[in-house]
DNA sequence: CCGCGATCCTGGGGGC
DNA sequence: TGCCCCCAGGATCGCG
């Protein structure tokens, strides 16, 4: 699925739909991960304040104090399109009008998988709603320094890679980005969490940081689901040092990458270079 | 409270 | 071409 970096850039390319008006919704009727009780046609009329995110959760500001919350899952798209064509996995699309131009768009998600999710709220009880509010820090601000992480660190008997894809631990780390963080930061997925010293956790904290403004600055990861809302790919997977590389050579040492599985997860590293 | 595995789905790729 | 098995950017739930 899209991680932080690939949502922020979804986020990032619908932002010229802002002031937009809602004019016809198309919903299908498979369910998405929740059985859907929603009915988007309560969208109908309502103008596209702005686009927002937090974690993985895509929020679009409605005027009446709504928010339409859009989680993509492992495969969920989101496209902005001039024609709706109802392609298979098309699960609802949303035609907006710019009332100064009259220019149509259609805002189309798409998830073959479906373990995606959308949702309805009203602006006021967002931060109560189920899905976000046991989510930790964004890795990207302030509140993600070494004093937090130290702190949550010392209480984990787990491995460090999945702690940190924990979301009340720091939100939107995922497979991709957890990986390629351990390797920048020189520590082995393997590491017992509450064993990382001061030096160590300060350098996750960096590459994390690093890592996930670099991804966000090439647009996120294309692997094989995810797009722009152009359609057009990411670029952050042509940086990757671990992620995929299992048998290939490590950048730094020339040893052959490891691939072993993690909580069910793949985990990608270099024995050498990552202790 | 914790760690771990199963689970929700479809599709692509490799082996045979 | 087809079948079968494994794998995939996530996150929740139930078990011991």
């Amino acid at each position: 699925m899209p991680e932080l970096p690939e949502v922020e850039t979804i986020k990032n390319g619908l932002l010229h739909l802002s002031k937009h008006r809602i004019t016809h919704i198309k919903q299908s009727n498979k369910k998405l991960r929740f059985p859907s009780t929603l009915d988007l046609q309560k969208l109908q009329n309502l103008e596209i304040i702005n686009f927002t995110r937090r974690a993985r959760y895509l929020l679009i500001n409605l005027s009446e104090n709504k928010t339409l919350i859009i989680h993509l899952g492992m495969s969920g798209k989101i496209t902005a399109n001039s024609k709706f064509t109802n392609l298979k996995h098309d699960h609802f699309a949303i035609n907006l009008i710019d009332s100064r131009t009259n220019n149509n768009t259609w805002l189309i998600y798409n998830d073959a998988r479906r373990f995606g999710f959308v949702d309805l709220v009203e602006t006021k009880n967002l931060e109560n709603h189920k899905m976000l509010k046991n989510l930790g820090p964004e890795p990207l601000s302030k509140d993600f320094d070494f004093a937090y992480l130290k702190e949550k660190l010392a209480k984990k008997s787990m491995n460090i890679k999945t702690t940190i894809m924990d979301n009340q631990i720091v939100v939107g780390v995922g497979n991709i980005y957890i990986n390629e963080s351990l390797f920048d930061a020189k520590i082995s997925p393997i590491r017992i969490a509450n064993s990382l010293n001061d030096i160590e956790v300060k350098k996750l904290i960096n590459s994390i940081k690093k890592i996930i403004t670099k991804a966000i600055k090439l647009g996120g990861s294309s692997i094989s689901d995810y797009v722009k809302t152009s359609g057009d790919l990411g670029n952050f997977q042509n940086s990757f040092k671990v992620y995929g590389r299992s048998g290939e050579k490590c950048l730094l040492c020339k040893r052959n990458i490891q691939k072993i599985v993690q909580n069910g997860r793949s985990s990608f590293f270099c024995e050498t270079c990552q202790k």
